[in-house]
DNA sequence: TGTACATCAGTGAACGCGCGTTCACTGATGTAC
DNA sequence: TGTACATCAGTGAACGCGCGTTCACTGATGTAC
């Protein structure tokens, strides 16, 4: 039980052609690991803010790579723990996914109705600050907007705090809408988020560069108040 | 060189802790292969029309999976063909995908293209038939309409032909909103432009399912109509 | 206040998988003579 | 028409990699007594 010292650690085994052999972990003896290097990063064995943590790293990640370049391995890397750790909180990448996109939803629709209440009496100018309010969301956020709207949503049923959070979102812009024109509202909401998504994407992909246009364009925000002027005045 | 029969086929050979050896690619014999199964699926060995194939392939698992589950050993896969086979057409999967996507878009573009030639006096009805055809497009092929504007787009310098096929389905917009206003022609082909892919985008991603509206929803084709008749009214 | 103990959030090793990429080789095709 | 040969588009094996997931184990924390 105490002699074997440094017992080279188990790697890869050959692969016979043989049937596989059943999965036997090692029991590991007192003295058969080296000194664990204990503590690392903020020096807690028991993080403590290990969930918070995983979603700010993943958000950190998502901001310099993108969701489609995103594994869990990575997200515990980057919160400085172990890649078994997160399963502790998460079930996996999806949830801990939708669990940020329902985080950001949450944000959208908190900027979405500071603008409305910047302008209580005026539901036009509530609409275009809506817009306005969502297009700086994407071009601020650009990995969390791709996130929202990307494959997580479709799985929104699965996720009931998720559909909630974007459901309330648009609610914000179909309140302000119907307060708008009552009859028209819902007409109005969609357009205008047709609208403001569509120019939330095209710009994030530079879809306009090098475009055959006349002049320079606006930024993006400026374009959205000018394109959502013109609908509002239909 | 004739006497080892079946020499058992070299694998995983066991990792030792040394410096890890050079490459040694085995120099087979001629009775050290088992007969090789020739000729699958159409029976050719030089296949002919690969490099379509493998584009084919490429759509069809697109179509399935979505471009993120997509490998380049899935395409050969999907071809019949080795997973070796597709470099001597491709650099790689981005340049297999852009090259998709460069397609896409001369169809998209061609798409819309007839839709002003089936209005040749009216251009009114040429833009609310140009955005009917965009969202249509992206409802019947939402992989590939994806695949157009996902990350290989941001690549689009890196691809001239893909480059120039976007450029030119934009020209088509932008030239029928600058016959129906000369001075306002690119705001209005912005404003369009931006109108249908956003309705694309979230019909696709079913955005508007459940969500707290009087009554049902108009096709999303429909719809683009009856919000594009309200941005031309403005 | 001290101590035994249950709980829980960490750990590192391991398995199995599919992928991208490279390699030497091979068989089909076309062409010069 | 035949034949030698160059070219090229296939092949399967191999390498190395990172990932998801599971496992037994461990150390920190809180609580009952």
């Amino acid at each position: 039980m105490c002699c074997m010292t440094k017992a080279a650690p188990k790697r890869k085994t050959a692969q016979t052609d043989e049937a596989k052999p059943a999965r036997v972990p090692r029991v590991p003896q007192a003295a058969d690991r080296p000194p664990r290097p204990r503590a690392k990063a903020a020096g807690v064995y028991h993080h403590g803010e290990l969930r918070e943590a995983l979603l700010d790293a993943a958000e950190a990640l998502l901001a310099q790579r993108g969701a489609a370049a995103l594994s869990l391995r990575d997200v515990a890397r980057g919160a400085g723990v172990s890649h078994a750790a997160p399963y502790h909180h998460f079930a996996g990448l999806p949830e801990l996914l939708a669990t940020l996109a329902e985080r950001s939803f949450q944000q959208l629709g908190a900027a979405m109705q500071a603008r409305v209440d910047a302008h209580p009496a005026d539901a036009r100018e509530q609409l275009l600050a809506i817009a306005a309010a969502y297009v700086d969301f994407a071009r601020r956020r650009p990995a969390r907007f791709r996130l929202m709207f990307g494959p997580v949503l479709a799985s929104r049923q699965q996720h009931p705090g998720l559909d909630r959070a974007a459901e309330a979102s648009f609610r914000v812009l179909l309140d302000a809408a119907t307060r708008f024109d009552a009859s028209a509202g819902p007409l109005i909401a969609l357009t205008g988020w047709s609208l403001a998504h569509g120019l939330s994407h095209l710009s994030l992909d530079e879809a306009f560069a090098g475009l055959p246009l006349p002049g320079p364009l606006p930024e993006p925000v400026e374009l959205m108040r000018l394109m959502c002027a013109k609908v509002l005045a239909g």
